[in-house]
Order: C-alpha cells, then sequence, then structure tokens
DNA sequence: CCGCGCTGCCACAATTCTGCCGCGGAAAGG
DNA sequence: CCTTTCCGCGGCAGAATTGTGGCAGCGCGG
C-alpha cells in the first residue's frame, strides 16, 4: 500500500507539478487548493504527512495547521516564501515538523518528506489514531477501512464509517447528533441535525441487508445515539 | 432552554440578517450595535456566548473584549475583514474563542458556535460535576444517560432522568414540587404542580416493571417527594 | 456527455414524550 | 365520622422527535 500524502495550496500549478511528482515517487496525493476543504479532508481522509502552504486565502496555513493540531498530531511540512523568515519560526512554533521556503527544488521537498516520515516512524499508515475497534461481532479497522459484520464485510462509505466509529469508539456511551457530526467532519461544519439521521439510517440498513436482527445502534429519544455492545455492562 | 446569544455589530443589515437566521436555530439573540451599550448589556445580562465585530467606531471589539475579560470569560467569536489579518491574531492573543472573516457563511458562524459553544459546555460539565450517583441499587449516570436498578438498566425519557436524579442527590431529602421542576426545567418554567406526580408516577411504573418491590420514591403528605436510601443511613 | 455512488436535506408517517384532567382513594384535622 | 386536601393512576391529545423513501447536486470515471 502506497504512503499517501495531502497538498494544500492555493496556486494549481504548484498542486499539479509537485503532486505529478510526488507521485512519480510512488506515493499517493490528495491535493487541496482550498484550505476549508483541507481541514475537512484532512480530517476525514488523514494522510502520513501533510504539505501546507503558509499563505492561503480565507484560512491561511497557521491557522489551518492549529485547527488540525487540536485533532492530530498529523506531520506538517509548511511551504513559505523566502522573505517571509516571520513565516518560519510562527510554523515551527505551532508544531510544524518542518519548512521549505519557496522556490524549492523538488528534489528538496522529497527529501524533507522522506525525513519527516522517518522521524516520525509512520512508513505505511497514514492516521493518527489507527486503531482497530473490535468489540464482539463487529469489526472496524480505520486503517483498512474495513468494517465486518460477524465476519462478513460490510461495506461503507466514508461518512457511514466514521460516524461507527465515532459511536462504537465506546460501546454503551451516548453520542449526541452534534459530536457524531464532530467526529465525522470536524469542527467547521455545520449540517442539519437531521442529516445524522439519514447516514444511521443506512448504517443500519447496511448491517440488516446481512442480519435482520441487528439493532445495535439505539436511538436515545432525545439525546442522540448510542451503539450497544454485547452484554457488557 | 433557548441558549442565548449576543450580536455585536455597527452595521444594522448584519445585525437583522444573521440575528435572524440564529433565532431560525433556535437561539435566542440579543443584539447591540454599539459597543459601549453591549459592554454595559452583557455584564448584566451575560449570554452563554458573544460574536463581536472587530471594527466598531468609539469603542472597537478588541478593546470591548478587553473590558469584558475584566470580569468575564464569556466565550467570544471575533467577525474580521479578511484583508486585515492583524485582527487574527490579536484576537486569539486576546482571548477570542475563535474568529471570522468577513465575509462569512451564516453556515460557518453556526458550526463555529456550536463548536465553542460545546467546548465550553464541556469544560463546565467535566469540571464540576462528574455525576455518577450509585447509591446501593440505583445507579445514575447523567453522562451516559444511564439509569440502573440492581444492575438492569432502566430506560428513563430526560425529564425522569433529571427529576430521579434530583431527587437521588440526596437520599433521605425531601424536595418539593417546586424544587423538583427547577432541576428538571429550569428556573422560568412553570408548570401545573400535577405534571410531576405524573412523572413520578411513571417513574416508579417504570421501576416496578422490574421490581415489584420498588418503593424508594415516598411520597411526603402536602410537603413533596423523596428518595429513600438503603436503611444504612 | 452519461451513469453511478455518495450526500445532504425534505416531507410525511410513525413513534415517543408530556402536561393535564378526572375519578376515586388516602391522609389530615375537627 | 365528615370535610377538605392531596395523591395515584389511567387516559388522552398535542408536541416533539425520529424513521424512511426520495430527490437533486456533485464528483468521478468511463
Amino acid at each position: 500500500m502506497a504512503t499517501r500524502l495531502a497538498l494544500v495550496d492555493d496556486d494549481q500549478n504548484i498542486l499539479a507539478s509537485v503532486s505529478l511528482a510526488l507521485e512519480a515517487e510512488g506515493y499517493e496525493v490528495d491535493t487541496y487548493f482550498d484550505s476549508e476543504q483541507a481541514l475537512i479532508g484532512l480530517m476525514r481522509r488523514p494522510p502520513a504527512l501533510a504539505v501546507l502552504d503558509i499563505k492561503m486565502p480565507r484560512m491561511d496555513g497557521t491557522e489551518l495547521l492549529a485547527k488540525l493540531r487540536q485533532k492530530s498530531a498529523l506531520p506538517v511540512i509548511f511551504l513559505t516564501s523566502k522573505d517571509d523568515e516571520l513565516d518560519e519560526a510562527l510554523g515551527l512554533g505551532m508544531g510544524a515538523d518542518d519548512y521549505i521556503t519557496k522556490p524549492f527544488s523538488q528534489r528538496l521537498l522529497l527529501a524533507r518528506i522522506k525525513a519527516v516520515l522517518r522521524r516520525s516512524g509512520l512508513e505505511i499508515t497514514g492516521g493518527t489514531k489507527a486503531d482497530i475497534i473490535s468489540h464482539g461481532d463487529l469489526m472496524l479497522d480505520s486503517d483498512r477501512h474495513l468494517c465486518s459484520w460477524k465476519g462478513r464485510e460490510v461495506k461503507l462509505t466514508v461518512t457511514e464509517f466514521l460516524l461507527l466509529q465515532a459511536l462504537a469508539q465506546r460501546p454503551g456511551h451516548v453520542k449526541s447528533r452534534d459530536q457524531l457530526m464532530d467526529a465525522a467532519y470536524g469542527e467547521s461544519v455545520f449540517l442539519e441535525d437531521r442529516t445524522i439521521d439519514s447516514h444511521i439510517k443506512r448504517i443500519r440498513r447496511k448491517f440488516r441487508a446481512h442480519d435482520a436482527e441487528f439493532d445495535r445502534i439505539e436511538t436515545l429519544y432525545g439525546i442522540g445515539y448510542k451503539y450497544k455492545g454485547d452484554e457488557a455492562a
């Protein structure tokens, strides 16, 4: 499995050329040219490392990093304009793992990426919480995006997977729709509460297709949802 | 129990449209178009969260925040013009909880508001009351909204849960119907006294369904109710 | 350009919750 | 024992909340 990187820059040219170069090196690359989109994407599909441009409209790289750091320890490399020394200190102070000043050679970027990956000890795994949840009949492997019920695979979409993961993380614990929203999309997204219901509907349906008796996702009227584990009190 | 927000901006249009949107979401909204008025209003009628425009005549948002911070830890979200990057760092450095650059989508504002409220709410809940009431056979876990009697789960509705919680908080102590009402609904709600009786009826019924002998909720004629703990009192 | 899977959201039906009433029965108070 | 209050309980209709089928927009790959 190829290591997946993320590239965030508002300049489409850079995005294209760099991602091409990285792909040539055997990496998978997710590209984002909008930092808000990036924030969502990075949460939902955490790569092994992210390369962020510091200067971006709407939300700049430092802010993006700050929001990211609230939930994840994702390794980050900053891209800075060389005339802006301020950025460097700022970036590193905020928890970036390295930075490169524009213009940069792709060779240099590659070297830094490999170095950071090596340092963070991650080769294949991307996510920060590559846990495998396994409660009785349910198994969730967030690393491989695999979900199974009683041994049979249940194909879930990304959103469904994240929601179920959030629920199954703590069997017996109630999660409000807001909390589930956070878990699946990140804090900066606002959706109708009822959208969560829709996803729950789809998750239930998929499980019931394999097991008509499936009833582990319980609704708490006026509160939210919870995943019922096996009789574990 | 509508959450009350405050909105401070010198632009009446923004004030109107945003407050409308927020009210549609079920929030109560206090609006101020003058920061000095706002300061007074925010002190006298503190909302759950305030949204402040940074650029305002007379007293700008940062100054308002500074004065506010002398007396209160009110959560604050700043509105900044996007061409003014300085504001951002400034606002956050001063203790704003988040900020949004104009122009902003109401959806984003909503997301941020909910996120900030959630964060500040968690601190209160997590810090002050780690509520798990456990007296002999009864167990109440408000975090998980879980209630059990002699090990078996008893499903309660939100109202029932709150009432039982209020009663079980101090076994042996009498609670008047008014006190119970406050505990379950907040102080500004008035209902028929007999409504409490109805809920007590339902709670008793649910417990008796599991244990016909259940008699821990005692009626004090003319006074109210009390929860009897184990005779170990 | 077309089809397909994923998503968010809406509308409507189904379910659950809740505040209150009214009918006895029970608990003071004489 | 009688009167007055207060309470338990069964019900109910309206309010709230949730389940579900559908539909339209979007991104992706032919």
